[in-house]
DNA sequence: TGTTCAGTTGAATAAGCTGTGAAATGAGAG
DNA sequence: CTCTCATTTCACAGCTTATTCAACTGAACA
């Protein structure tokens, strides 16, 4: 405990601070958000949210792979991997698809993989 | 308890689905993310990941408010509202300021507005 | 049909969160 | 210096979530 209220950031009240960013990425934030997609939203953010589910899903970028596969490369047990994934495909962020005895996961779109890249990046800055 | 299992996605494993997709957002994906990364990145999904506060960032991305504004708008009560910012604070997702009897927040920076944006986009899809 | 291999599900325990009222701070006003 | 207003901190009850073992399903294949 010592941490948490560090520098108050003064942030100049009175230099305006170009409130209107054009940076993009106001699309969504413009207007009240409908309390529906804050939802869902929340949910997705709720399952990125978790270190070894995002570890999961970060290796799930990078290449599909069967549960056994990831739970050899984690060093956790299979039934924990197989409920981890349950919950990301609940949030329909991964699919599977079975390949013999294997079931094979990978990330459901692209835009996933956005995601978790965009928080990945401003993760280490 | 009816959905979680659907469809299963077949996805035409022979289409080869061009693995290398070239809309970007590889860049932290590319290689085995450091855990500490994966931990940080975690932990600011985690924050954004409760409805409540998702909905508060959301609005703090329209406009900086005090936290009196924020609990009137809301309906909840200032210890709950105070509460959420705490955290969002220790995540550092968020800044402050003082103005008079009044402590404005505001995000931390245009990247969290982004994720934010992302997060609701793809939510409504 | 029966066996095996790969994964899933259920249940239980443990750990972590969140909202909330009451008490505490802290800056400004008198 | 004291009072007050805005906000924060404390402490706790109540709820959610993660891991794990054991039992179960369901392809494949002999």
């Amino acid at each position: 405990m010592h941490d948490e209220r560090s520098k108050e950031e003064t942030w100049v009240a009175d230099e305006e601070e170009r409130v209107n960013c054009d940076h993009r990425a106001r699309s969504a934030l413009e207007s009240s958000a409908a309390p529906a997609s804050v939802e869902r939203a929340a949910a997705i953010f709720r399952a990125l949210g978790d270190p070894a589910r995002l570890m999961l899903m970060a290796r799930l970028a990078r290449a599909e792979a069967c549960v056994s596969e990831l739970a050899a490369e984690s060093g956790d047990g299979l039934s924990t991997i197989s409920q981890r994934l349950r919950l990301l495909r609940a949030e329909r962020l991964v699919l599977r698809r079975r390949d013999g005895k294997h079931i094979y996961y990978r990330l459901a779109d692209q835009h996933v993989a956005e995601l978790i890249s965009n928080g990945l990046e401003h993760a280490d800055e």
